[in-house]
DNA sequence: AGTTAAAATGACAACGCTGTCAAACTGCAT
DNA sequence: ATGCAGTTTGACAGCGTTGTCATTTTAACT
């Protein structure tokens, strides 16, 4: 039942250590050994010993995928990403649900991998933000990739390795860009008076969203008002209360529009301008952000910015993986800042007259 | 930087052996030596290297969950849930998304089984209903729990251990009497024409849940006519036209409320209602399944059945682990079947007239 | 104190693979 | 043929634990 790499060795006639080429792909093997191998391998079914491999080899086959965000959708979606390279590469993936609070998080985190031997580590917000994670890694001297807000600002994408090993490994959404264009969209649409819920405040994505936002406005010459900005965090409930605040008295700041900084945040704002029988969108548009499944599950469905997020995972692991030992092949292909584009659905119409 | 068991042991002047058996919980060590062999750990911050015990010991310290729910907020749960026993036993957990679908499913398990030497595995609907995936787990003489939709029919629970290490390894969740009692909500209301939107057919909840809305009608004399009984499957999509289905020539048959075979079908349903210009719940009552968090999201928020999924994967885990090496103290607190309970919020009401 | 069983500890060889480094082969120019 | 550099292969020693089994210590009795 148990095949080890001896007995592909025998079978084909060859020493272990030839098996333990082919078997991680290494170059310099003939063909027709290769080829002698990999029959012996299928006919005897043979499985590769992760542990045995661990131990023996520099790092492990495995990385890690830290997260501490509420949304099951996006959650689901980075792990699908990460997963579906590290199937490819025969890796496994490791999950690791965190507490950004906490402390001591760092050290957690530490401790699973060193007692994994991670390969490397992919950060999701806003654990790719903390520094105190950071400087951990770094001293741990591993390898890890951070999904950020923001835009890629390498200077010039120079053709030379980096000097740094810490440089070219984040992958970056532009939420300023998203959050701009999705605010153009309202503008267009004749709104002038828009109001933004915000996410929690010490997220970058809250910060460049709100940015976004703002800059959309002052190119198109209407005013910033600090009084159509509430600060939320992502949650459904955050949302509701965010559109109650913001539409309490309405009759002097004749708010048409509101930017949800999230699906949850907008399907929210849309519970409560039900609660305050307000049509939308005849009365009152409303944009959510990252178009996540429910964002079609409301009524009406909910404009919003599409967010690839399995797509954007994956190349975060693509990235990671092509920082680790395998390293073979130069990764070309790999995208580094994503700009989530703008689906208009139905909850955003004409400004009222 | 890299602290092994050997520099424990010398640290705290014992053998490497003794070391291990404190690591592992072993029972045969006296207070002293352990207290000692702690002390040395903390001192020097041991970390036990996985790959190394997985690959001395005769199972590895990881077990696998695999699922096939297409339902974010459903695998976030299970996964959580399983995870934090793994914490508390200091397991990893390899997930494992699958298509259940594929014919050859049951060999991608295997293979993953075999690489990773998995002391065990939880399977999920619709997975743990596949016979050919359990035949291959017990040819393969591994440990798994099935979560399993139905109630636990043990003849008597016997206080000797079990004859097959087959039985006592499911989680029952039982769809059938949560599905009554909602029913019964139901019909408590008033309504007598209450129709039902199915899930997948394929999907023993789905036969189960149907039963007990069948039961429950036949139990108060009402006709269980098959008209009122769409066959979709659980999503959002076949949630609307399941109603709009149901609802078109509604003049005939009158229909009051729809019981949904989960949250997002009723869902759907609403969003179906609305356009076509339904009130909910004054004209029409629509019961979800499951409290998944967006039938708190909603508008009106879901009438739905309870399922603690977090809770109900926890006990998998820990039963899973009742079976594997340690197996240490007999669990005597595992629950195996679970109902789920009924929460009534704002999608039902009295019927009309 | 002396005996004996039970409990606690230790010595050492696996576990299945990869890293290191040396050996054997290859092709090519002499 | 001969030599040489480059390529391909192999021998063997770990990697850091745990299982086995032998040995020592303890406790519980005569």
């Amino acid at each position: 039942m148990k095949v080890t790499i001896n007995d592909v060795a025998k079978h084909a006639g060859v020493s272990m250590k030839t098996v333990s080429r082919v078997i991680n792909k290494e170059p310099s093997v003939r063909k027709k050994t290769y080829d002698l191998v990999m029959q012996a391998v299928t006919e005897l079914n043979y499985q590769p010993n992760t542990a045995a491999r661990n131990l023996a080899g520099t790092s492990s086959f495995a990385i890690g995928l830290v997260y501490d965000n509420p949304n099951a959708y996006y959650v689901i979606d980075m792990q699908n990403g990460v997963l579906s390279r590290c199937k490819d590469e025969g890796y496994e993936l490791v999950i690791h649900p965190c507490c950004a609070q906490d402390p001591e998080m760092h050290k957690e985190i530490a401790t699973m991998i060193q007692r994994s031997r991670l390969a490397g580590l992919v950060l999701t917000p806003p654990l790719s933000e903390q520094q105190d994670i950071i400087d951990m890694l770094d001293e741990l001297g591993i390898a890890y990739v951070r999904l950020l807000s923001g835009q890629d600002k390498t200077p010039e994408k120079s053709t030379e390795v980096p000097a740094s090993p810490k440089s070219n490994n984040c992958i970056y959404v532009d939420d300023y860009a998203a959050a701009y264009e999705i605010t153009v969209h309202l503008i267009n649409l004749g709104h002038k008076t828009i109001a933004f819920a915000c996410g929690d405040a010490e997220h970058k994505s809250t910060t460049e969203r709100l940015a976004g936002y703002q800059s959309a406005l002052k190119d198109h010459n209407l005013t910033v008002d600090d009084n159509l900005i509430y600060e939320g965090n992502y949650s459904f409930e955050s949302g509701v209360e965010g559109a109650k605040a913001l539409l309490k008295n309405n009759n002097a700041s004749n708010i048409t529009a509101i930017l949800g900084g999230n699906d949850e945040i907008a399907a929210g704002a849309l519970f409560a301008a039900r609660l305050m029988n307000i049509a939308i969108p005849e009365q009152l548009s409303i944009s959510g952000f990252e178009d996540s499944p429910f964002s079609r599950q409301t009524w009406p469905k909910l404009t919003t910015a599409h967010q690839a997020n399995s797509v954007i995972s994956e190349h975060a692991a693509r990235l990671l993986f092509s920082k680790t030992r395998g390293s073979r092949k130069q990764d070309k292909d790999i995208i580094t800042t994503f700009t989530p584009s703008i689906v208009i659905r139905e909850s955003t119409g004409p400004a009222p007259n």
